[in-house]
RNA sequence: GGCCCGGUAGUCUAGUUGGCCAAGGACGCCGCCCUCUCAAGGCGGAGAUCACGGGUUCGAAUCCCGUCCGGGCUACCA
């Protein structure tokens, strides 16, 4: 087949956000796509009608979206291969279990559920291969007659041919072979009529000319049967292979096994920004040299390659995500960072969402951005500006025998020409070395009334934001007390 | 059980054809500096018998064999 027009896929099964694991799947075949100016195919795999809801669905194109993984062909932008809805692709995939049937590739299984779990376990308790038997391989048109007759629903099985080899080249395993002497025979079409996943990958990466299959390496076992379907149905040549390492998390656990969680929803929740996602993500089971480990979209465009993929599992490791996710708050435009935090603030309580709310919110995001790892860490932050905020524990304890100290100070602000954070530190100044006051024992005070904490973004800025008024009407109040 | 994949510090990794590696970078951690708090930033530090055991070699994280550990597949899930 052609490689030299690159087309990758992503097969997201509807299942909820997508997990990270795919999110990273993904990524690396945008990339892919991207560096040789090929194609990116979205391809929903909802077959499995039980988990695909509709809900589920738009949640995967939004997370993809959100990424910033831009499809070239799949759902809501379509394509020459349409449609791109595995639930909605059933009439190929019946037309080519067809073909496998009348080829002889394929035969007609009439085995129920109750007879293959006996059989099953008869297996294991023999200590031999639990896979199926083949038993429906050379049923006689009478046998079928009968079965037909009771009423038996079939399924369709691929016959697997014995003594066979197959190999293929993998991008990142180098090259791999499987001797189908243990593989059984494989259903490729339910007994509803629905494709599994054996068939519907095959039948769809043919028909949408896919030439790289970048995929987890949990996929790595189905590839020859895979590629045993393929030939059945009359393709020649293959496909580039690249199995990636698979994402765990910090116990080692495989990521696939704990959903919700580790969504992409739930880390965009948390205040992730999508491009410390993409980064992270991209430094999961690639490396681009010894010391790189900033990358922005266009870099990894640039420089992502197959042959830097690793072959071992990556730890998911929410520390170096924050760190990235840092150095992406504080070189994004202060006024984005604004406009962004304020469902974050909604959610936290503060009325963010009025003219007012997201003015003091462009206020004072300057001052906040070099000081997040997670935009969820800005409302607690900023409180004070929307609202009184009772002195905590610790702040209540640095009001302590303050009442003078603080009465002066207010009235010396009082008395400002002008309102700005140079003519309050100018006074603040002031009146600390009039009293021989350390800075820090100086200002404490003034921060745990002000804002009822002892942690909060620089002093005059966040004074000269909360207005003279509110100012002095704290500092007095807490001198009162 | 069988087949397959993997194993460099807590974590992500560099290390492609053996010597420049008594193992480099980053996150995290610890300390110092800066400083109105917290961060950010700067500087420094601890942390890896390169899973283990044997070989081959003048020399191995890098090659060979074995062992152990972890994982995947072995479904009418994908």
């Amino acid at each position: 087949m052609n490689h030299d027009i690159v087309r990758t896929r992503i097969e997201p099964a509807p299942s909820g956000s997508i997990h990270v694991g795919n999110a990273r799947t993904a990524l690396f075949n945008w990339l892919f796509a991207r560096h040789h100016g090929g194609s990116f195919v979205l391809r929903v795999a909802d077959t499995d009608a039980k988990r695909a809801t509709e809900e589920n669905y738009q949640a995967v194109l939004e997370d993809m979206r959100w990424l910033g993984l831009e499809w070239d062909e799949g759902p809501e932008v379509g394509g020459p291969s349409g449609p791109y809805r595995q639930s909605e692709r059933f009439g190929l995939y019946d037309e080519a279990a067809q073909k496998l049937l009348a080829s002889g590739a394929a035969y007609r299984c009439y085995c129920t559920p109750e007879e293959l779990e006996a059989e099953r376990a008869r297996a294991q308790s023999e200590k031999r291969a639990p896979g199926y038997s083949g038993r429906c391989r050379h049923l006689t048109p009478s046998d079928i007659e009968t079965f037909e007759a009771e009423g038996r629903a079939s399924s369709v099985r691929f016959q697997v041919p014995e003594g066979r080899t197959i190999t293929f080249h993998d991008e990142v395993l180098g090259e791999m072979s499987t001797e189908l002497g243990l593989t059984p025979d494989f259903v490729i079409q339910r007994s509803d009529g629905s494709p599994t996943y054996m068939l519907a990958v095959t039948v769809d990466d043919l028909a949408m000319n896919i030439t790289h299959i970048i995929r987890g390496n949990d996929l790595v076992a189905s590839t020859a049967r895979q590629i045993l379907v393929r030939e059945a149905l009359g393709a020649d040549g293959l496909p580039v292979f690249a199995h990636l390492p698979l994402l765990v998390d910090d116990k080692g656990r495989p990521l696939s096994k704990r959903w919700g969680d580790v969504a992409v929803r739930a880390y965009r929740d948390q205040g992730f920004m999508p491009e410390a996602m993409v980064n992270y993500l991209a430094l999961l089971g690639w490396s681009f040299d010894d010391r790189t480990n900033i990358f922005s979209t266009e870099e990894l465009i640039e420089k992502f390659s197959l042959e830097r993929v690793g072959k071992n599992p990556a730890a998911f490791d929410i520390s170096k995500l924050e760190w990235l996710n840092g150095h992406y708050i504080r070189g994004s435009h202060p006024d984005a960072i604004a406009d962004a935090l304020v469902s974050f603030c909604v959610r936290a309580g503060l009325p963010a969402d009025t003219e007012e709310g997201v003015s003091i919110l462009r206020r004072v995001t300057p001052l906040l951005t070099e000081r997040m790892k997670r935009l969820t860490e800005a409302p607690p932050m900023i409180a004070f500006l929307f609202g009184g905020v009772e002195p905590d524990d610790k702040a209540a304890k640095a009001l302590d025998g303050q009442d003078d100290y603080l009465r002066e100070l207010s009235d010396r602000l009082a008395s400002l020409d002008e309102w700005t954070t140079t003519s309050i530190e100018e006074a603040m100044r002031a009146l600390a070395e009039e009293r021989e006051l350390k800075p820090k024992k100086a200002f404490q005070p003034v921060r745990a009334a002000v804002t009822g904490t002892l942690v909060s973004p620089p002093l005059f800025e966040s004074l000269e934001i909360l207005g003279r008024d509110e100012t002095l009407v704290r500092l007095r109040r807490a001198a009162a007390k």
